[in-house]
DNA sequence: AAAAAGTGCAACCGCCTCTTC
DNA sequence: GGAAGAGGCGGTTGCACTTTT
């Protein structure tokens, strides 16, 4: 048995509301107020109108001091860096923008914000790739269709804000960027990679009162947006912890730093929760994880695969390394694009950097500048 | 000038959560 | 505890308008 419909669908009139129907529902509801029911409000004042529809009507364009269009560059930013840190949320989004609905911040990031954020260095990318040689585009290309937009888009702009916001940070030094071999990696980056895990929180949740970790999340919202990610597919595992899908104690931190290495995590009988750290190998395996959740949606797969990981203790071998790739459901020779934009700024296994090589390097990193230069 | 393509945005749809009984 | 209804939300659609060819 279904769900009985809101209102009768044949007698509802749809489309553009005239200047009438709004006066109607406009005048009714400041003199009366909604009446606690959206459903009966339509009846009540004789419009042939679903009462969703009212209330859609009402809230983002009658109710008193609406704004439309023209947002400012601070609004802009305030958008990006939410966007950034808690997806597509938008009345949350909203809540912080006052005279901003929801709707209109959708469209407008949809619309133009994504564009003027994006389009730049989707454009200086696809130049790069096209002087590269031709399978290699291929690749780059086959990869780019497969991620999520929503995930790929988050995580550039957040790359891109974390570098602006902190000229400091891991994201401002490509030579502390994790490349995808690890076995070619020097251990002593472990020390760098660390470093990154302490990030400070974003400055924008700060100022409007939102949580700045997944930590500062209560419990429940945690195993909710767990149950979310794990039903939908296209629900992304940004900011997140996530149980494990085995039943056992164990949870993972799928930060909102997307260079943030995956801290498997314990909580034993008494509640006492237990981290495990593991040594480079198994961070940029993790990170390898890590990504795949977040660009594939397979949240629950990189739990599977960090767990079997740390099950099997600290051995990386090349067969490992094959297997990480064989669950991240890529290629590695599609992944070399992203790791030779690494390299081409980055002097072998140096562990040291100077802002010369971070301005004038090349690559992947410059065109989320060049993007983010409104 | 006209057709095609692109863009912006209001509104709808369907799913999920919350509340009430 | 669970069923039903209402509210809330994000994704998507359809159409008017603008720009390009």
């Amino acid at each position: 048995m279904g769900r009985a419909p809101c209102c009768d669908k044949a007698n509802v009139k749809k489309g553009p509301w005239s200047p009438e129907e709004d006066a109607k529902l406009k005048d009714y509801i400041e003199k009366h107020g909604t009446g606690g029911n959206w459903i009966a409000l339509p009846q009540k004042i004789g419009l042939k109108r679903c009462g969703k529809s009212c209330r859609l009507r009402w809230l983002n364009y009658l109710r008193p001091n609406i704004k439309h269009g023209g947002f400012s560059e601070e609004e802009d930013n305030i958008i990006c860096s939410l966007y950034i840190s808690i997806g597509s949320r938008w009345s949350i989004i909203a809540a912080q923008l006052p005279g901003r609905t929801d709707n209109d911040i959708k469209n407008y990031w949809n619309t133009r914000l994504k564009k003027k954020l994006l389009g730049r260095r989707k454009q200086s990318s696809n130049n790069r790739l096209s002087s590269a040689n031709h399978q290699d585009s291929k690749d780059a290309n086959g990869l780019e269709d497969s991620l999520s937009s929503s995930a790929l888009e988050r995580l550039q702009l957040h790359m891109h804000l974390q570098s602006l916001q902190n000229p400091f940070s891991f994201y401002n030094n490509p030579a502390l960027w994790p490349k995808l071999h690890p076995f070619q990696e020097n251990y002593k980056m472990n020390q760098s990679f660390q470093s990154f895990n302490h990030e400070s929180p974003n400055p924008v949740l700060i100022q409007h009162g939102l949580p700045t970790s997944p930590q500062s999340d209560p419990l429940s919202t945690i195993q909710q947006d767990y149950a979310k990610i794990s039903k939908n597919p296209n629900i992304d595992g940004l900011g997140k912890t996530l149980n494990a899908s085995d039943g056992s104690n164990s949870f993972i931190n799928v930060s909102n730093n997307p260079m943030d290495s995956i801290m498997v995590s314990n909580v034993n009988d008494d509640g006492i929760q237990q981290s495990n750290h593991h040594h480079q190998e198994q961070q940029v395996s993790a990170f390898q994880a890590e990504l795949d959740s977040i660009l594939n949606n397979k949240a629950a797969a990189a739990v599977n695969f960090v767990t079997q990981q740390q099950q099997q203790g600290d051995q990386m071998g090349a067969a490992d390394f094959d297997y990480c790739f064989k669950e991240m459901n890529v290629s590695k020779d599609s992944l070399m694009w992203w790791s030779n934009d690494f390299d081409s700024s980055k002097s072998a296994s140096s562990n040291s950097w100077d802002s010369n090589s971070v301005l004038q390097s090349d690559g992947i990193f410059q065109d989320y500048e060049l993007g983010y230069n409104l």
